[in-house]
RNA sequence: GGGUCUAUGGCGCAGCCAGGUAGCGCACCGGACUCUUAAUCCGGUUGUCGAGGGUUCGAAUCCCUCUAGACCCGCCA
């Protein structure tokens, strides 16, 4: 490593940025511009994975433009797909739009112009929280303008040699009979229902027939409609097996990362865009995709979906791009369990970036800097902010429930862990407030407490509820547990499970006095009676 | 049928994609502090890095084979 030369900031994306300029040098393509894209899509909630896609690729853009590169990043909407199943949570109104193209769904909610600007805008939405800059495309404008023509029909007229090199590639067998192409029904405005089996080649057309079709495991009808589709301005789209490399060409892509689950779509398009279409097809980075935590479900009426809003109730817009660039390969079950230990492995890097943490393998400080700027958008803070342990929050936040962000503050202080409060603090106390509330819920155990204890409990609320300063409550405590012969371990833990609902915590008589004798006396007095 | 990922102390994982002393959390053990609890702090133990081969001065890391598990594709997007 000591003779390797540090290529960028030292990350994966430096690497993947420099393999992708050696690659188009090698190609003889104009750098100029290097444009890089990521699908969106439009159909389903937008999770943290499908923003993976976009960040990921906006990572690249920047680790080109630091290499420097001009680069762009075109996020496409694929909002002309058809609507395949209803998203848990919705309405079952949409059931009459199954088979139509998002974009020609009405938003329940009335607030989108379509279904699919609704999910659209959601993931855009999250993009922009997190600062990512792209330039919006979308399907439905894409062929409405007849952006992709010369694509279409170059694939179109070489339909019957593709379908055989799509069995060959991937073993479907489909388009050995059927045109790679999806007209929407003009009569029913329904994709698949159409099949489309023959290309007039001098008019641009495509013949089409409607009829029933299988989608998502459940049979829709076709309306029995012939007709005709222009590619320059009717909607219909490409089949995903070839239409990546009919936008590669289009819009001269020459990067895409792509999810494992579309591996083989990605095979078979860069083999048209290579042999096809004649435009050597992007470069590509493949990543696992995130799945839910086996067995641990986080919340079944949202369906676990974990959407960049929700986390950002948690954590920072830092944590999530942590995240997606700490690495690209291996990455396995995602949770908002997560974020504890993403908000602190922040600030570890913060600090060994800002030279409060010592490195002693170089290449190992070179990455973990490299990886901080990136977390940054290469636009890292001039001199180390205030920073606390997301877990020593949690800690504190599952102890004071109410005002919190004062009493915090106060503690951050008198532990020296801060100096002075800030806004940005604040907001940190409320994440971790909001972390502790949804997914802390301590197990309601039925603590056991007999008569002997009940009497020792009753001492403690007499003591508690006389307006005096006690001294010493620690000891009172200990003493009150000895006067009635039970072991103070056991009464200490009796404590914690009626105060915090654990059985254990921070020492007690300081804590108690914290949040308030009365508090606690009342507390402790429903055990009693 | 095709493909991808995962395998590292008792448990959960990081490190691997740019080879250079095997790490973290929990658990465990010891100590400090506390009039004896808990918490806290300090220190410590825990590993044939799934198996086998190869490359290398050097492999958890790169290559090949195998084993086990998870997932994806073979509807559609």
């Amino acid at each position: 490593m000591s003779e390797q030369n540090v290529i960028g900031k030292g990350t994966w994306i430096d690497k993947l940025a420099s393999e992708l300029i050696e690659r188009e040098e090698q190609l003889g393509r104009d750098t100029s511009l290097i444009r890089v894209e990521s699908g969106l899509g439009a159909s389903g909630i937008p999770h943290i994975g499908s923003l993976g896609d976009a960040v990921r690729a906006y990572g690249v853009k920047l680790a080109l433009e630091n290499m420097g590169y001009k680069s762009e990043l075109i996020a496409y909407s694929d909002d002309l797909d058809g609507l395949r199943k209803i998203p848990a949570g919705f309405p079952d109104s949409l059931e009459e739009h199954i088979g139509k193209p998002v974009s020609l769904i009405p938003d329940h909610t009335g607030e989108h112009e379509s279904y699919g600007m609704n999910m659209s805008s959601r993931l855009l939405d999250g993009l922009e929280k997190l600062g990512i800059e792209y330039t919006f495309k979308r399907a439905r404008d894409t062929y409405k303008e007849g952006l992709l023509q010369e694509q279409i029909h170059t694939i179109l007229t070489q339909s019957e040699r593709i379908g055989a090199k799509i069995e060959d590639l991937v073993g479907q067998e489909k388009y050995q009979k059927f045109l790679p192409y999806f007209p929407v029904c003009a009569q029913c405005n329904r994709l698949y229902v159409a099949e489309a089996t023959e290309y007039l080649s001098d008019e641009r057309k495509v013949r089409y027939k409607c009829h029933d079709a299988e989608i998502g495991g459940k049979i829709i009808k076709g309306c029995g409609h012939e007709g005709e589709a222009d590619i320059k301005k009717d909607l219909g789209k490409l089949a995903w097996k070839v239409e990546f490399a009919a936008r590669w060409s289009a819009f001269d892509i020459r990067f895409e990362a792509y999810g494992k689950d579309i591996m083989d779509s990605v095979k078979v398009n860069d083999w048209v865009a290579d042999d096809v279409l004649n435009f050597p097809h992007p470069h590509h980075i493949k990543y696992e995709m995130f799945l839910d935590k086996g067995g641990k479900k986080i919340s079944k009426s949202l369906g676990n979906v974990v959407t960049s809003q929700t986390w950002l109730k948690f954590g920072t817009p830092e944590s999530i791009l942590l995240l997606l660039y700490k690495r690209i390969t291996g990455a396995r079950e995602l949770g908002f369990e997560d974020i504890p230990s993403l908000m602190d492995e922040y600030n570890e890097l913060e600090k060994i970036f800002f030279g409060k943490i010592k490195i002693d393998n170089e290449a190992k400080l070179v990455k973990s800097k490299g990886l901080y700027e990136y977390v940054n958008l290469l636009t890292p803070p001039k001199q180390i902010p205030a920073q606390v342990s997301y877990r020593l929050l949690l800690e504190l936040c599952k102890i004071f429930k109410e005002d919190r962000v004062p009493r915090i503050n106060k503690k951050l202080i008198d532990y020296h862990a801060i100096k002075e409060t800030s806004a940005e603090i604040d907001k940190l106390i409320e994440m971790a407030g909001n972390f502790a509330d949804e997914f802390d819920i301590s197990d309601e155990i039925d603590i056991d407490v007999d008569s002997k204890v009940k009497g020792a409990l009753s001492k403690l609320v007499i003591l508690l509820e006389k307006d005096e300063e006690i001294e010493d409550l620690q000891n009172e405590i200990y003493q009150i547990a000895k006067g009635d012969d039970i072991e103070p371990k056991d009464f200490f833990k009796v404590l914690y499970q009626i105060i915090l609902s654990t059985t254990r915590g921070p020492k007690i008589g300081p804590f108690i006095l914290d949040i308030g004798k009365k508090n606690v006396a009342e507390k402790i007095g429903k055990y009693v009676n």
